[in-house]
DNA sequence: CAGAGATTAGTTTGCGTTCACTAACCCTAT
DNA sequence: ATAGGGTTAGTGAACGCAAACTAATCTCTG
């Protein structure tokens, strides 16, 4: 994805919106104040507001972490979201983007290009779960489907927690004491 | 609580609207025709359209799980989200409002009741851990904050799934196993 | 006949978007 | 060096539309 200068600040003024007014107040007047500039000046960057959102969101999928690491099983699921925590430490107001998932699902213009992308780190994930129980790492017995929720659900909801409490507890603390409870637990 | 017949048929419908076509189509003029009845009617029922979201809100919290019963521990907990189980298939519609949480939360005008809400449920369940430790039955050692988000968490993702896919997955057993996994993870 | 409940026909507001236009900055050929 | 042509990034004004909401009016029904 190439984006020039002045679209990264675009969706970057996006981003900071979303994150101290809510996606409702992602209107491109207010989008325009935020970079100082009037509404029509948009255009000349992003054809429409759709293409600007779209952009965001791959722009944040695309600053997800690398999955092709060494590491099998478990620590590959640790490094995964380890990695995930940095980002969002280097750019929190990134951890307000997630509330909205909810929303650019509903809408159709934004559906697929979502559900593609939970579909893809589903998929990885539930390869690294099979990596872990075939190597005695991680208890077998546990439909993988229950597996995936049993540990990307906690760590979603304290990202959000993390996100809707204004970032004021330590997200790479807690995480961590997340992931140990998580591979103690699933040990077998 | 006391509402009247029509005022009920307006939340019902509300209800529906945001299950079918989520929550940017719940519009003074879709919830109208959704009834089968002008726009205007609306107001002589409600003092404005907040008045409805509130209220339907209120309603969801309403119908929660009695959390009032003779268990304590875990199995309060698993009779807690079993009785959710049950209200979702009783309305399905409701898992649909579930995605709008953010939407609320991160609108002033909600924002407070929401919290509310979901400290209540929060405290209510942090003493029923509290309880499990005591006995023996749940391992001690892990933070109960921790604990909060590895029950909740995958639970609110299973609720989550079901209404995004449409319904399509028998909740009642894919909930059995989450939970029954939840039980069997965190004995001693 | 009084009043609850519905209707018709608006108003206001804010949204995304387009329009015509301009100032500033490249090129390139004379 | 400079004038002409083209591009880039911006502006103010306006458009079309859909939203929430309202005033005035009609219509049953107890």
């Amino acid at each position: 994805m190439e984006l020039t200068k002045r679209q990264n600040e675009i969706i970057d003024a996006a981003v900071r919106l979303i994150a101290r007014r809510g996606i409702q107040e992602l209107t491109i007047k207010n989008l325009a104040a935020e970079i100082g500039v009037t509404e029509p000046a948009l255009y000349r960057h992003f054809a429409n507001k759709a293409e600007i959102v779209r952009t965001m969101i791959a722009r944040f999928d695309e600053g997800s972490p690398a999955a092709n690491s060494r590491k099998k099983g478990f620590n590959a699921i640790r490094a995964f979201f380890e990695a995930r925590v940095e980002q969002l430490l280097a750019e929190p107001a990134l951890a307000n983007v997630m509330f909205c998932e909810e929303y650019f699902i509903s809408d159709p213009e934004f559906s697929e290009q979502m559900t593609a992308m939970m579909h893809r780190h589903k998929a990885w994930m539930e390869a690294r779960l099979a990596e872990g129980v075939a190597s005695g790492r991680i208890r077998s017995g546990i439909p993988s489907v229950t597996l995936f929720r049993l540990i990307v659900g906690p760590v979603r909801m304290l990202f959000k927690q993390w996100g809707m409490s204004g970032m004021k507890f330590d997200l790479r603390a807690e995480s961590g004491r997340l992931l140990d409870a998580l591979e103690l637990l699933l040990k077998p």
